[in-house]
DNA sequence: CCTATGATGATCT
DNA sequence: GATCATCATAGGT
């Protein structure tokens, strides 16, 4: 059949649909991340949806900040947030314009730029953690807030872009409740990823941190 | 394999 | 001042 259709770039309309239908379709898509040292591609393998202003556990909740507006913005365009007082995670922004929805990019797994990872994430003790989880995703891609609102549909010489890939057959996709997600958000089903694959995250409940004195 | 905890600072109330 | 879409490490099983 058709090899070259594996590495079409996804399009703006691919991203101005409902998030819950745009989440699960990025699985085995191609994430590519052009850095100085060269191009990477990783086929990603776990995401998590976060709806917009209509869900508590979405950045966007409480209405547009500094922070979430490009998460207000138009479709296919980067979100990256800073965390935890150290990591950056990414996210995909999904249609349609105001809605403020987006794709949590979890996991993947590495293919072309395994190298350039293997330096950025050098307390991982195989090629399967590069890029298990979303701050480890980031950390392997080189990803911080300087990618914050890149068009990621403009083509592969930009530094952040998605090609179609080979999707999975879709008894292999699983839904289960988002990772570290606590209060009313807690327990829908908007965690997606490729069942046995081994470069998903474990799965890791909310956990309200004491304060400490 | 598992669970517990400190790190670290931007963001929002 | 509290929270946070997390990770690395330490130590138990």
């Amino acid at each position: 059949m058709n090899e070259g259709m594996e590495r079409t770039p996804l399009t703006r309309d691919f991203f101005d649909r409902p998030v819950l239908d745009v989440a699960p379709d990025l699985l085995g898509r191609i994430l590519v991340r052009t850095t100085d040292a060269g191009p990477m591609e990783l086929r990603l393998t776990e995401v998590e949806a976060y709806a917009g202003e209509i869900d508590p556990g979405s950045h966007a909740f409480r209405g547009r900040t500094a922070r979430n507006s490009v998460m207000f913005g138009p479709p296919g365009h980067s979100y990256v947030y800073f965390t935890y007082g150290m990591w950056h995670c990414l996210n995909l922004v999904c249609g349609p314009e105001g809605r403020a929805s987006g794709v949590l990019l979890r996991a993947g797994e590495i293919g072309i730029g395994a190298e350039q990872a293997r330096k950025r994430r050098f307390s991982a003790r195989n090629d399967r953690e590069l890029a298990k989880g979303p701050a480890r995703l980031a950390t392997a891609l080189d990803v911080d807030r300087a990618l914050n609102g890149v068009d990621v549909v403009a083509g592969p010489q930009g530094p952040l872009s998605v090609l179609t890939g080979t999707p999975p057959p879709r008894d292999q996709v699983r839904s289960g409740p988002r990772t570290g997600v606590g209060g009313d958000g807690s327990h829908q089903p908007w965690r997606f990823w490729i069942d046995g694959d081994p470069t998903v995250s474990p799965y890791r409940a909310h956990v309200p941190r004491r304060r400490s004195t």
